[in-house]
RNA sequence: GCGAGCUUGGCGGAAUGGUAGACGCACGAGACUUAAAAUCUCGAGUCCGUAAGGACGUGCGGGUUCGAGUCCCGCAGCUCGCACCA
């Protein structure tokens, strides 16, 4: 190899990857049992499993190019390290792509699934493929029936109405997003409201501990604490029950008050309405003999999908003509409004509306002509001058007009209140939740089936056990519109598991969702008879290193976590948190171009000194801002092309480099082609090391530099992968590779044994990165030896961590005004004199008086100086 | 509206309260080459100065400190999330 000259590539990846992954193959050399090994501590690593949506896109490959570091770098730090691979393969787009194309979903998501799995083959990553699991596989979703049908018997599954949005066009449920200014994202149709009976997940009765644990999970980016904190929405406050002072005739008697719940019971004195919901039931029956106020309940529903961003700040109201009274001051009495800002799955529906000290019931109150009370006085007004202008009250505050609760404060009013209330059977002291049930019904083909039979004798029937999993059938049709299931001409009709009498099957599947809230766990066992094997999943779980997208804060991390204690419940699991650590990456971005005629693909430029212009016609081409990739803009990177043109190690070293990975990261061409050039740099100086420098050469002092850059970098290596920060690691390899540069060029054999260990240091902490090159330079390096994959983490020695000289800035009056070079830890008073006598730092002190002189050793010195 | 995050050279970014700008990109100069590519070396925050050196400098304004990119208070801009939550 010494002969090799400079003008052929020094790796050549398209035979060298390949050849490395084969053999890892052949060595199983990431694949682990069950049961995690007793004589070494475990180690979880997952990325969030991807959709198979057809081709792998960048983004991908930073989250997954980050999973594998932490895995190789936990490997070779002694771990046992799980690190499975699957899809998240129910979902929309394969049937739609059914509808577009007549392709059947199962056979267009395994095809992706196919491609996929190549290009994730393709990069090297350190996965145990004898785990993967696709959701759509009657072999997962068979075990996820089973939890499914524990939790029903567990108590944590409900069957109730609620409404959907229906596509009276496609005959479908859309979700909330597919639903555009009220009309069907693809018919067009406007949306009509639909009541059907449909399966929740009680996750609202874990409010309080998936709450109360958040706290623990120190090892989660705090915002995505904050957002599910949010999510979950805890308030206390208290309920209050308004008698009807004039209740229509014709009223139930559970609707002769409207029950309200507020945080700030302190202020009823300040009352002067009550706002129900549009949907509230005391509005709807007040609609059956009023058009206006059925005219006004529709409007408002409208605007609930459509205009509601639009109308955002605009409040409007029904003024219903009932009136009720308030229950701390009987004798008055306020008017009931039907009022469009208040939510009816929000509490109760209702509310009160004290405007001093509330700016929407004050703007409301403004309106409309309410009147106005002041109750609250701000600290430091005076009871008789201060007046509610067009802001209400908010802050620090005490009680006035109000009856027994006057110079109260806001915290010690609230309490009297609620006392009062609760004295006088009106009202009590409540938490509310923001969190609701989990509805999991989707009305779609290509998903998990909800594994039920709804006999017209005994109801919704479990399936038994040995008649699961329930699978899909194959043969369904996408030419008319609805659920295929439904339509199927046998698969729903069964024979009740009960009572034998004809019965229909559930033909609504689970919210993909579900699918995604325990895979983590069925990777300890993926092949098991039941969903989970105690000794596996205990064992693995909880995943020590989970990443992913910010994308999933809420939803999927916090139905996971509810998952995780539902399985504890049923006994499926023994832990309550699956994942201890959670890292959010951030988005690959790209600039844009285009001309006249529309955006262009990145490979359809080039760079031309200032400009970028048309590969074609070198025309000039506008340059948009660097922003998330998408198809649209044509802003997108193949994967498989930059793997062809560049290798798998060296998209994965870019995409490590530079930026801090929570952050959004940049691609660039010059980028990519960085990270080509430093993996051929390293081969052509480890190689050129592995040809000439003997591998038994004993260490001279010839040699005492490198080492000492070989040693800190491993340090700092070690550091910043410890740390999360790949782009510092890459920093500090670059550093050491110039100095191996350098050590390179002498033709001293004084550093033979130096610039071994620097190559070999070099290649082993470049192999969490760039494993096939090491893999490649190792066996340079030692070609009997073990394969990098087998090999330990690099350790530093503390004696080589020590320098020699420390360079010490000494600044005047904060100032720097010179530099000088000591020995460490060299004794004070010959570090002030040697910062006196610089020259630059004496010409600053001359004729000052000395007031203090600042020493933190082997750092800084600074005279602080008078006169 | 509420909340979180971010703001450092031409660009991406580094920096336990202690020499701001490591490392990389782009750029410039040079070496090698008939030439180019590749490779290698050197340079570079801005302004003043031939230089030595000096002044300024981490979005803006204050504060704490011998010393602030870093801590505290206020403000602005950008990004994201939630959004009439009673």
């Amino acid at each position: 190899m010494s002969d090799t000259t400079s003008t052929t590539p020094a790796f050549d990846f398209h035979t060298r990857e390949p050849f490395w992954q084969a053999e890892w193959k052949s060595r199983n050399s990431f694949s682990v049992p069950d049961v995690p090994p007793a004589d070494r501590p475990k180690y979880y690593v997952l990325e969030m499993f991807p959709y198979p949506s057809g081709q792998l896109h960048v983004g991908h490959v930073r989250n997954y190019a980050l999973g594998d570091v932490v895995a190789r770098y936990k490997r070779a730090q002694g771990f046992s390290v799980l690190h499975p691979m699957g899809w998240d393969a129910f979902g929309l787009p394969a049937e739609n792509a059914a509808r577009e194309r007549g392709v059947h979903p199962g056979k267009w998501t395994m095809e992706n699934i196919a491609t996929m799995r190549g290009t994730l083959q393709r990069l090297g990553f350190s996965l145990d493929w004898d785990r993967e699991i696709a959701t759509c596989q009657p072999e997962y979703y068979g075990q996820q029936q089973k939890l499914f049908l524990d939790m029903l018997a567990g108590g944590l599954v409900e069957r109730r109405d609620s409404s959907v949005n229906w596509d009276p066009v496609d005959e479908t449920v859309l979700a909330n997003e597919q639903v555009v200014d009220g009309r069907g994202w693809r018919s067009g149709a406007l949306i009509e409201k639909k009541t059907l009976s449909q399966w929740f997940l009680k996750i609202s009765e874990f409010a309080e501990p998936l709450l109360a644990s958040l706290k623990d999970l120190d090892r989660w980016p705090e915002r995505v604490r904050t957002m599910q904190e949010r999510w979950i929405g805890r308030s206390e406050g208290a309920r209050v029950r308004f008698p009807l002072h004039n209740p229509p005739e014709g009223f139930d008697t559970d609707l002769d008050g409207i029950e309200v719940f507020t945080t700030r019971p302190d202020t009823l004195f300040g009352m002067s309405f009550v706002g129900i919901a549009a949907d509230h039931p005391v509005a709807l029956h007040v609609a059956k003999n009023n058009p206006e106020a059925l005219a006004f309940i529709e409007e408002c529903r409208r605007l609930g999908t459509s205009e509601e961003v639009i109308e955002a700040a605009e409040k409007r109201g029904f003024d219903t003509g009932l009136r009720v009274s308030n229950p701390l001051d009987p004798e008055t009495s306020v008017p009931v409004w039907i009022a469009n800002f208040v939510l009816m799955d929000y509490g109760t529906g209702a509310v009160f509306g004290c405007p001093c000290g509330d700016q929407r019931d004050l703007d409301f109150a403004r309106k409309y002509g309410l009147p106005v009370p002041s109750v609250i006085l701000p600290v430091g007004e005076d009871a008789d001058s201060f007046e509610v202008g067009a802001k209400a009250v908010t802050g620090d505050a005490t009680l006035y007009n109000s009856g027994f609760l006057d110079g109260l404060d806001t915290a010690s009013a609230k309490k009297a209140s609620i006392e009062r209330l609760e004295g006088l059977g009106v009202g009590h002291s409540v938490v509310n939740w923001r969190l609701r049930d989990w509805g999991i019904s989707r009305q779609r083909y290509w998903g998990c089936p909800i594994p039920v039979v709804h006999c017209p004798s005994c109801g919704a029937v479990p399936v038994p056990d040995d008649q699961l999993p329930v699978v899909l059938p194959e043969d369904v049709t996408f030419d008319r519109t609805g659920n295929p299931l439904d339509h199927h001409p046998t698969w729903k009709h069964v024979s009740c598991p009960n009572c034998g009498t004809a019965a229909t099957r559930e033909t609504d599947t689970f919210d993909t969702f579900v699918d995604s809230s325990w895979y983590f766990a069925r990777f300890t066992s993926p092949h098991a008879a039941n969903p989970t094997v105690p000794a596996a999943a205990d064992g693995w779980l909880p995943v020590d290193q989970y990443i992913g997208g910010i994308e999933h804060a809420i939803l999927h991390l916090l139905y996971a976590r509810f998952f995780t204690r539902a399985m504890h419940e049923t006994g499926h699991l023994g832990i309550d948190e699956p994942f201890a650590g959670l890292f959010t990456q951030g988005m690959v971005t790209h600039e844009s171009y285009r001309d006249e005629k529309g955006w262009l693909y990145p490979e359809e430029v080039e760079r031309r000194g200032e400009d970028v212009v048309r590969r074609d016609n070198g025309a000039t081409v506008k340059v948009g801002r660097s922003e998330k990739m998408s198809k649209s803009k044509r802003n997108t990177v193949s994967p498989v092309a930059i793997i062809e043109k560049f290798g798998a190690d060296t998209a994965r070293w870019f995409v490590l480099s530079d930026s801090p990975p929570e952050r959004d990261m940049e691609w660039t061409a010059s980028g990519v082609a960085a990270a080509a050039r430093f993996g051929q740099r390293v081969h052509r100086l480890v190689s050129s090391v592995a040809a000439r420098d003997a591998v038994d050469a004993g260490h001279e002092a010839a040699g005492d530099d490198l080492r000492r850059v070989t040693h800190r970098t491993i340090a700092a290596v070690t550091e910043a992968l410890e740390a999360f920060t790949p782009n510092v690691a890459v920093a500090r390899l670059h550093e050491l590779t110039s100095a191996l540069a350098d050590a390179d060029r002498k033709n001293d054999t004084g550093l033979a044994a130096a610039r071994r260990e620097a190559a070999t240091a070099l290649t082993l902490l470049c192999a969490p990165m760039m494993p096939h090159l090491a893999e490649d330079l190792m066996a340079l390096l030692e070609p009997e030896g073990a394969l990098v994959v087998e090999r330990a983490w690099p350790q530093a020695i503390p004696e080589w961590l020590a320098v020699q000289s420390v360079t010490i800035g000494v600044q005047v009056l904060g100032k720097l005004r010179g530099t000088i070079q000591m020995a460490p830890d060299a004794p004070k008073d010959e570090v002030l004199a040697a910062a006196k006598a610089e020259p630059n730092v004496a010409r600053a002190l001359e004729g000052k008086r000395l007031v203090k002189e600042i020493h933190v050793p082997n750092r800084i010195v600074n005279f602080v100086v008078a006169g």
